[in-house]
DNA sequence: ACAATAATTCCATAATTATCGAATCGTTGG
DNA sequence: CCAACGATTCGATAATTATGGAATTATTGT
């Protein structure tokens, strides 16, 4: 996973409608939210909710698929563990982590 | 954790400069980086790396400590895993993820 | 006290991002 | 085929964020 895809998957996540959205969606699970059930839970106009699933979608974090009139969105859980793991890469450098929790998802550390 | 917090960190980090920053600091552990030294590696003036470096620690991510003439700049692990923790909360919604690997800081899930 | 060093704040400018109404594009049922 | 529905694209406007030079604030050694 190389920087530019995540800078654009943080920045997708760093707003307040596009959050709620994901978090929906990662609750919602492999079944999906159609755009315009998000649009209404969230309270944004379709056009706007629209956007802001492009900006999610266009960073990896979600998938769509048409099912009749609806486009159905969910969370694309592969791609949110490689945003938290390119986070937490190399953490400490190798040295042993003080609060080793810390360092989570634990990429290179084979050392704890 | 609040909406509020997270956004601001994940805005924080969604920006080439301070990611690049906070990776530095991610793996340089507690000992820390002083600010000249990260505007030097990353390649920014003095005044941008101190906006970037501002920005990080108002998202709580970064803390900070006067050595001397410098000012050493350490990542906070705890706010990192509780960023990773908001954005997996109540993952699946109760129901068996497929690819369980993808909750990995599992926060609401005993039923895996 | 002074010069040098390390960092920050200030400020104007540039660039990016968000909002949402109106128009448009697929899909379905009658 | 057409009216209705669900969603997206377009476009103009507003708001936010990034940049970097110059001035300012701490700190240290002599």
């Amino acid at each position: 996973m190389q920087a530019d895809i995540v800078i654009r998957a943080l920045g997708a996540l760093a707003q307040e409608h596009r959050l709620a959205a994901f978090r929906l969606l990662v609750q919602a699970g492999a079944e999906g939210i159609p755009a315009g059930v998000l649009a209404e839970r969230i309270g944004v106009p379709p056009s706007s909710m629209s956007f802001h699933l492009a900006q999610l979608a266009h960073a990896g974090l979600v998938t769509q698929r048409r099912e009749s009139r609806s486009i159905i969105y969910s969370a694309d859980y592969a791609a949110m563990s490689g945003l938290m793991a390119y986070l937490t890469e190399n953490c400490c450098g190798g040295v042993p982590c003080e609060d080793a929790a810390a360092c989570l998802p634990a990429t290179n550390r084979e050392t704890v």
